[in-house]
This record gives C-alpha cells, sequence and structure tokens, in this order.
RNA sequence: GGGCCGCUAGCUCAGUGGUAGAGCACGUGACUUUUAAUCACGGUGUCGAUGGUUCGAUCCCAUCGCGGCCCA
C-alpha cells in the first residue's frame, strides 16, 4: 500500500477492516461467483416492472463496488457498480444471517462486495437486490471523491485513473468510445483485404516523418536505438515484400512539447494501398470516417466544442497554396498569386506582414507550411482535404506529374485539428536519395526534424515499390472528436505526466 | 520556451495581514422501501514547498514544484 497520509477516515477504514476480520470475515477473499454483472441485470431487467419481478422471483448472485450508502438502522440500501452500471441492494436485519447484516454495517464506501438475493423493485421503482446474503471482497481505505461533483481536478483525473474511471461515469464512456474505433477501422480495413501488421517500435535510424525521436540503448548489443517516429519506412518495405494492402495501428513516440493535442506518445493508424495514388485514399478516408463515426457514436454528426461537425461524405477538396492564398487575401486585403508562394523572396514577405518571422534558412515551402499552420488550421471545423503540399517538406512524397515543386499529398483538418495525414508514395530510389540528401542538409543546418538517411529502405525501393498510396491517422485525436474531448489527455488512459514527489 | 491563472479538509469550493469555513464525505445517536434519504449533535487541516518583509504570513514579495489555458 502507498502509505497514503493519516487521516480521521482512514483509521476507521482500517478499523472497520479490523472489525470483520474479528467476525472470522476474511480480509481478501479469492473469489466469488457470480451470476451476473449489475450492467447484465440493468440490461435485462431495467424495464421489467415490480409486479413481473416478483411474480418471477428472479435470483441473481452479483458484485461491484459500493458507492452510495443509504443507511436506516435495521436497514439500508447500497449502490454498487461494476463500472459501468449501478444497481440498488437492499439490505434487512431481519431477512439476513446476523454476521451478514454486520458485514453490511461495517462497509464503507468505496469496497467491493458480493450479493446474492432476488430483483424487486422499490416503492420508487427503483431496480433492486433484496439481499440474502452478503460476501465482503476488498476494502478500499481511501475516501472516494464527493458523490454529487464526482473528482474534477484534471490533475488527478490523469495521475490516478482508477479514481476518475469509478466516479466519473463520463470518463469510461470516452474509453469506451475509444475501444469501438478501433473495432471499427480493424473490421473497415480487414473487409478490404488488409493484413494487420506490428513494425518495430525501435529503430536504428528513426524514419517516417519529421520529429525529434527519443533516443535508447541496448546494453547487449552496445546500440543505439531511437523510439520510432513512425512506422511508415516498415509498412513500406512490407509493401515491397508484396503484402499490398497493409495497415498498423500502434504507438509513435515524439520527443517534442506537450500540449492538448500532442502527448509525447500516441497512437497512429497506417495504412498503405498498392496500386491506387493519394485521391483514392481521400475517398476511402471519407468512407472510413463515416463508417467509424456511426459505430462510435451511433451517429454521423458530433458535437465538438459547441460546433455540430458532420462526416457525411464528400469533404471539400482544397489546395493547400489555394487555402494559404485565400486566407492571406482576406486578411490583408490584396490579392494573392500562387506564384507569390512558390518564391522564397515573395513567400517570406507575405509571411512577414501576417505577423510570422519566418527564419533565414527556410526555403518557400515551410514558410507556405508556417502560413497555413497560423491562419487556416483552426477555422477548418468540418473535415477538410487539404492537398498538393510543397515538395520540400513532403521528403517520401511523390511529385505531381506536372509540377515537381508539389507532391501528392493531403492532409485531413476536422474541429482545427490535423487528423490524418496520407500521399502518393514516392517509389523512385534516385529521388529518395535525392529528397534524404536535400533532408541531411537541413539536418546539418540545425534542423532536429529533419529526416535521416536510411540506406536500407532506398534498397528496398531499388527492389520495386509499386504505385503505392498510404495514409497516417492519429487516433487519439480522432476520438477527441467524437467524445467532444478538449485534451489529449483526455482520451488517453494514463497521459504522461511530470513525476511528482512523495505522496501527493 | 513566453504570458496569464490555479494549488486551502478525503472531494467540490469559499475566505482573511491576527493560526480557517461551507456542502458532501466522516463520527455519535434516531430511523425496516430510500435514492443528493431525513433529523440532532460533532469539525477533521503542514492553507503546494522554501526563503523574505512584518510584532505577527494561508494572505504581501521572491524563488522553486505540479497543473491548467493561451502563444511560440
Amino acid at each position: 500500500m502507498s502509505e497514503p497520509r493519516e487521516n480521521a477516515q482512514l483509521v476507521e477504514r482500517r478499523a472497520n477492516l479490523a472489525a470483520l476480520v474479528e467476525l472470522g470475515v476474511p480480509a481478501y477473499p479469492h473469489r466469488f461467483d457470480c451470476t451476473d454483472t449489475p450492467s447484465a441485470i440493468v440490461a435485462a431487467h431495467g424495464d421489467t416492472s415490480g409486479a413481473d419481478l416478483d411474480t418471477a422471483q428472479i435470483k441473481t448472485v452479483t458484485a461491484g463496488r459500493v458507492l452510495i450508502v443509504r443507511s436506516f438502522g435495521k436497514a439500508r440500501f447500497l449502490v454498487i457498480s461494476d463500472g459501468v452500471s449501478r444497481l440498488q441492494v437492499y439490505v434487512r436485519q431481519d431477512t439476513l444471517s446476523e454476521r451478514d447484516f454486520k458485514i453490511a454495517a461495517l462497509l464503507d464506501i468505496g469496497d467491493l462486495i458480493g450479493v446474492d438475493g432476488r430483483l424487486f423493485r422499490t416503492r420508487t421503482n427503483e431496480l433492486t437486490v433484496w439481499a440474502a446474503r452478503i460476501e465482503f471482497l476488498a476494502k478500499c481505505f481511501v475516501p472516494l471523491p464527493e458523490k454529487w461533483h464526482g473528482l474534477r481536478d484534471v490533475e488527478t483525473r490523469y495521475r490516478r485513473r482508477y479514481v476518475d474511471l469509478i466516479v466519473n461515469p463520463a470518463s469510461r464512456r470516452v474509453f469506451e468510445v475509444r475501444a469501438r474505433v478501433l473495432i471499427s477501422i480493424r473490421a473497415f480495413l480487414l473487409d478490404r483485404g488488409y493484413l494487420e501488421v506490428e513494425t518495430p517500435m525501435m529503430q536504428p535510424v528513426a524514419g517516417g516523418a519529421l520529429a525529434r525521436p527519443f533516443v535508447t540503448h541496448h546494453n547487449a548489443q552496445d546500440m543505439r536505438l531511437y523510439l520510432r517516429v513512425a512506422p511508415e519506412l516498415y509498412l513500406k518495405r512490407l509493401v515491397v515484400g508484396g503484402i499490398e494492402r497493409v495497415f498498423e495501428i500502434n504507438r509513435n513516440f515524439r520527443n517534442e512539447g506537450i500540449s492538448t493535442q500532442h502527448n509525447p506518445e500516441f497512437t497512429m493508424l497506417e495504412f498503405y494501398q498498392a496500386y491506387s495514388d493519394y485521391r483514392d485514399l481521400m475517398t476511402m478516408t471519407e468512407q472510413l470516417l463515416a463508417t467509424v463515426a456511426h459505430e462510435a457514436t451511433g451517429g454521423d454528426e458530433v458535437r465538438v466544442g459547441g460546433q455540430t461537425v458532420s462526416f457525411r461524405p464528400p469533404y471539400p477538396r482544397v489546395s493547400l497554396r489555394q487555402a494559404v492564398r485565400e486566407a492571406v487575401s482576406a486578411k490583408l486585403g490584396v490579392p494573392v498569386r500562387e506564384p507569390d508562394l512558390r518564391n522564397r523572396e515573395t513567400a517570406a514577405a507575405l509571411a512577414v506582414r501576417v505577423g510570422l518571422e519566418p527564419g533565414p534558412d527556410q526555403g518557400a515551402g515551410p514558410i507556405t507550411m508556417g502560413i497555413f499552420e497560423a491562419l487556416c488550421e483552426r477555422t477548418l471545423v468540418q473535415p477538410t482535404f487539404i492537398h498538393d503540399f510543397p515538395t520540400e517538406v513532403s521528403p517520401l512524397s511523390k511529385q505531381r506529374a506536372d509540377d515537381p515543386d508539389t507532391v501528392e499529398r493531403f492532409e485531413l483538418f476536422v474541429a482545427g485539428m490535423e487528423l490524418a495525414n496520407a500521399f502518393s508514395e514516392l517509389n523512385d530510389p534516385v529521388e529518395q536519395r535525392r529528397r534524404f540528401e536535400a533532408q541531411l542538409r537541413d539536418r546539418q543546418g540545425g534542423d532536429l526534424e529533419a529526416h535521416q538517411m536510411d540506406e536500407d529502405y532506398i534498397r528496398a525501393l531499388e527492389y520495386g515499390l509499386p504505385p503505392t498510396a498510404g495514409e497516417g491517422l492519429g487516433i487519439d485525436r480522432l476520438v477527441m472528436v467524437l467524445t467532444d474531448s478538449p485534451s489529449i489527455r483526455d482520451v488517453i488512459l494514463f497521459p504522461l505526466m511530470r513525476s511528482r514527489e512523495v505522496s501527493e
């Protein structure tokens, strides 16, 4: 036990357990045979009338955590929960053994109990188990948060998620939606002939995304390893290997700042489809999100931050430079031409005019991206595809046949957040080497997020990668949208928190 | 990294330069169909930490810690 701070309630609860042991009740019994969970009982008999219950004489053996006690001296009502549903238990001195009534009298809120009894409805029509037997199952020594306000303090909710889950049903629901999202995505992809795989989380070269990696070390091999920032390069190796539809749902790690949209470890879906391009993936993404939203929440629309977001296809498709031109024009009141965004000097001048400070080494592509992030992102509430990105910021994407400065890439924005990133994969090993070398120059210039050289990946491309489209979709952010959660920490069970000294 | 805000009882929160309050929870008593049960009585605390100012600091100041929001 973690030595909770001494207080009157802790002392009281210890004494209550001691009193149970005094009665011969095991403090930590090993098992309890249930016939039904509270959820199953509520699901089966939530609508059964009291008269029908009395006629049927339904017996049940169930268990759960005591959340509420209302005592009347010689009788008491307990509310127990299995984490999902709450069920009332009625305890009467004259219908219980002396031992069991004493157990009931010694219970504290938070204790775990087993109940054997029959179902009935009280005068106030509450579905209730009339207890014929009570078993003590485990002690809760720490007082639970208030029954009315619950646990509000976000820090405690994240640090002690178990308490959050006990007292805040809304928190449980978020993680149920999250689980349904994953089930739905898997079903969607499996139905389309995809194979689910797992690729290395520890990589000698951290590639597949422009991001700073965590560094670790393998002792026996005396080898520097990185926690992956993306599975991308491994998944494309698998497409080379003939797995023409492949996906992975797993964690990525990025050694960057924490915010309401960023946790150092986060869950991504990545999928690759041979013989397809990024336009195919836009259509597929629309279908995927409409399906997932429906299966996870029951509808096509969700409320997010007071606004309604509709996942019904089709979603608008706007080119990146078009979006930036419109935003800059609107802000400055002057027309902006596409060539202005392709030229480093004119792009930098526009960036300065909208209040940004482009770095001396930044090219037109990164500057355009900077303007997009500053002016456009948060305005994209309804699902919107932003497509055709500058080649400079997309080292793994295939150029447009008619425009080598632009790659076939899109990002999907919903509720002001980037939810997905996809492109036609660059499969020319000579061009890929050139892109990596350009990234290396950025790296030498101090850009710690620039891509590293990956010789084996280039070799894989030399064996021949079919024309392929690939996409990454942020699961945490999708769940944020579907559950109207303002912070990524609300949808991650145990988000990263700074460690805290000693007891709290 | 910068700005602003928060940290007071187990929980949710008030509050004051003179060692602290409410509701819930908890304790004692009453109560055999209540449901934020009710009624009576009781008041639990390193006021995030450390320094400083002061006769006196939970309050004012500084530094630190943890968290939140916004910005980069």
